[in-house]
Formats: structure tokens, sequence, C-alpha cells
DNA sequence: GCACTGACTCCCA
DNA sequence: ATGGGAGCCAGTG
């Protein structure tokens, strides 16, 4: 059926609720969502994402403040391009996550 | 159910 | 900062 599992959910909630401007770490979102140590389930759930949901993934980023995806690939352009259209700023490939880092805390809204 | 792969992270050189 | 190795959990065949 089209059941789907809860951490999956979890995780589309959490990077949904990422705020524009701010990036998040895959353990980061992983640790919002009740999982520690998922942060490869981070990443199998953005890419078994349904595109109808339309996730902020681009705001998702690996804890180095680099782009998980090969360097020059098409989904780290444009990945590169969305997050410098919303402010952000690279360095040799890299973002400042010391202050583009989403704590969750600025978050209104909380389960 | 087993084995491989992957949008990861940590530790160490 | 960069790179290699090990651990981690879930998807896919």
């Amino acid at each position: 059926m089209d059941e789907v599992n809860p951490k999956h959910l979890k995780t589309w909630s959490v990077v949904s609720r990422i705020p524009k401007g701010f990036v998040s770490t895959y353990g980061d979102v992983a640790s919002f969502a009740g999982y520690p140590t998922g942060a490869r389930v981070v990443g199998a759930a953005l890419r078994t994402a349904p595109l109808s949901l339309n996730l902020p993934w681009y705001r998702v980023i690996n804890a180095r403040g680099k782009i998980s995806f090969p360097a020059g690939g098409d989904k780290s352009l444009k990945q590169k391009e969305c997050l410098e259209a919303e402010g952000m700023v690279f360095v040799s490939g890299i973002v400042n996550l010391k202050h583009y880092a989403w704590t969750g805390h600025l978050d209104s809204e909380l389960w």
C-alpha cells in the first residue's frame, strides 16, 4: 500500500520546517526527527521523497558544510544555486555552518 | 532474508 | 583542510 515509514515522514516534516536563509545538516535533521544515528536515513528519505512535496532538500548539506553530491554534478550546481539565491555564501564550495546552521529552537511550532 | 549501495558522520593521519 | 577507514540505518535486487 502507500504506507510510508514514520522515519521518512518525520524527516520530511523537519526538512520542510527549515526556514529560508538557513541550512541544516543530515545529522541535525536526523537528530531533530529523533534519530541521532540516522544521518544516512535522511539521505534515503530525501531520495525517496515524492517531488510533489516540494521539499527544500537543497537546504540540507553534510556536517562539513559542503554539498553531498559530486562536485560539478548537475544536482550539486543546482543546490548551490538555490542556496545562493537565498542569501547563502559559499567559500571554496563550503558554507559557514556556524552562521547559517538552523538549530530548530527558532521555530515557533514544536511537536 | 542476504548482500550491496548510498543525498552520512566520526576519528585519525 | 583533505583523505582514508569503520560504523550506522534503510532502500533495492
